[in-house]
DNA sequence: GGCACTGATGCGCAGATGCGCATGCATCGG
DNA sequence: CCGATGCATGCGCATCTGCGCATCAGTGCC
């Protein structure tokens, strides 16, 4: 029905993967090659191409050829914007679940 | 590596679905039942139930008993939020697309 | 208790995804 | 031209997901 809901759905099953949001957190501090990728993140070389193919098709990434390298680099640094308010709530939930199972050690100020 | 990223790619695969995001969208109105859900967003109601189970074991809405019905409601609207920036970028995107194709009827302003 | 209503669950199939692996393609140096 | 480097692609398999359908379970009314 919708069309931009089918368009967010896409993006986001794109950013449903532990691996390709790594890449991204990655990203955010800058341009890197796919190799480079692959070394910080302890993954095979084919395996992060993939990934970044796929990103590239959801429009998330770009990428610019440099001699031998190709960079890679964030097409709209808002959507790590959005990211990050989902992990702010995430964080909260971890602390919320670890202060349930250890009330007087964390924010048991709120009570 | 990254307990949160997996969390976070946990959670985003359960925005992952246009069905899901529709009923997230109604939720975020205030709570409904099952059957309410099912019809306005023309869809069986096994099939929201289902939804609605993949949503509520991510944490991403609650359910409460009134009487025969359940209602259900969002845990978190920071959630949405993040949605809505997605939801942003997206349309923006949209518009340049748009706007690509038919430059002097949109956005020509900006060259 | 019996019945109607509302929602949850089990099952099976079709389609999609992620991964490793091997291989193909482009670019640069000799 | 040839090898080396850096990246992309194709393939096959195991796994998962969503959906429709039928059925089960909880609640309230008579």
């Amino acid at each position: 029905m919708d069309e931009l809901t089918t368009l967010q759905a896409e993006v986001l099953k794109t950013l449903a993967s532990p691996r390709r949001l790594e890449i991204l957190h990655r990203l955010a501090g800058g341009p890197l090659g796919v190799g480079h990728l692959a070394e910080e993140l302890r993954l095979s070389q084919p395996n992060v191409s993939q990934h970044l193919a796929v990103l590239r098709a959801a429009g998330l990434v770009e990428a610019e050829r440099d001699g031998r390298e190709v960079r890679y680099r964030l097409t709209d640094p808002d959507v790590m914007v959005a990211c990050g308010i989902m992990r702010g709530v995430l964080e909260r939930r971890l602390v919320r679940l670890a202060s349930l199972s250890a009330p007087r050690a964390a924010g048991s100020l709120a009570s």
